[in-house]
DNA sequence: AGCTTTAGTTAATAATATGTTAAGTAGAAG
DNA sequence: CTTCTACTTAACATATTATTAACTAAAGCT
């Protein structure tokens, strides 16, 4: 059971997050939503915490950006007692809870209990996709083709994660960056086109599978 | 999906307005506080835009008012590049959302979405348009006639996009240059006429398509 | 008609974006 | 300290797209 937590006010973050272990989770944290977005990606989470009040970029900002590729998965706030109930509760989905700061660390864990309990009947949980004749375990970061398997590394899974979650459509390279790298620059860019060469040749052994460039946009995943 | 306008500079104004109409937003344009605050009494928005340096009252306390009586509507305000982001911050409220002038349309766009999704307000996204029997996959830069497809650069796409938010009435070259190149000076190029040469022969697949110049004007799409 | 401005088209040139391989780097693992 | 691994950067080859120039055609004006 995968935690992310994503807190500014390492005190306080640290406190939770030893918490939540004591209590059998595993917890990462991080302090902004930029490294949040990138610890997301390079793991399988089954719950995030995020706080509202981060520098930079705001939890239901960063909420957002999980969501473009996780629609299900559970969301709780963690909210300062100013905010108002109804502002919170205009940005909550189904899947999602709120905690007012300061907090008792027990309520905290049964909400968690709860939510994981009310998303574990309904989540669909995403662990794979098929592309082609290929399957690809979101979860171990294989590529398995009957009997061969190939793993692929974080920021290749990620990736192929991103272009599979929009397969059929394209996916800018902007939001690739953005997802991925948590920024946008030119060497980025060409660590990017470095990726899709490599995902070509791990899919390359279904050559009905490809990903096509459009250029100046994105990248296509197709089967 | 109605929004409000308010900016004095009618130049940007305009611009602003028929990118939003283009992206399937009902706008309704004030270009100070009280005639912005009189159309927000007269109609239903879902989102208002104010900029922040207005003639008479200032984009702030306009926001004020408008508080007064709706507190849920979101509010996302122009500020120049001048002002400094914790002043900003100060007066924006959990639904809000600010952009520095200049901006990019597209990350405007972006921003409105985002906005328009956290609340809950689901945006009517245009996908695409029908012109003749071809259809326009807007997002994926696609022209199909039937099972045949062909791809568009980001600026044929742009200006046919253009084009056909406005098909059947002149969209002028002016606003064509300033939307696709940015450039709301003086333009000596030719590109344009190229691009409309180019899109002419894209559309020519089916004849009942038209891409009519009106002398000293514009455009205008005809199916 | 004759002149000037605007538009249509094509081809050449310039500017950008992508594909790929290989060398460099930093951190983890041994 | 070495080795391995994932990733980044550099370098070069190609491909695609955008702009410009040149020429032709049409429209508007006196």
């Amino acid at each position: 059971m995968k935690i992310l937590l994503v807190e500014d006010d390492m005190n306080l973050g640290f406190v939770v997050q030893d918490n939540l272990k004591m209590n059998g989770y595993k917890v990462h944290l991080s302090k902004n939503g930029k490294s949040g977005l990138t610890a997301f990606h390079g793991n399988q989470f089954d719950l995030c915490i995020l706080d509202i009040m981060l520098p930079e970029q705001d939890g239901f900002s960063l909420a957002k950006d999980i969501r473009k590729v996780d629609q299900n998965i559970p969301i709780i706030f963690l909210t300062a007692k100013s905010m108002s109930e109804d502002k919170i509760k205009g940005f909550l989905s189904g899947a999602d809870d709120y905690i007012t700061k300061p907090f008792v660390m027990d309520e905290f864990l049964l909400r968690i209990k709860a939510i994981l309990k009310r998303t574990g009947i309904q989540s669909t949980e995403n662990n794979g996709y098929y592309i082609g004749k290929l399957h690809f375990d979101t979860l171990n970061f294989k590529l398995k083709n009957g009997d061969t398997e190939t793993n692929l590394t974080k920021k290749e899974a990620g990736i192929l994660k991103l272009l599979c979650s929009q397969k059929g459509t394209v996916v800018e390279r902007e939001l690739i960056l953005k997802m991925i790298w948590g920024n946008d620059s030119y060497f980025n860019g060409r660590s990017l086109d470095v990726f899709i060469t490599k995902l070509r040749k791990h899919l390359s052994s279904d050559n009905s599978i490809s990903i096509n460039n459009i250029h100046g946009i994105g990248f296509c995943l197709n089967d």
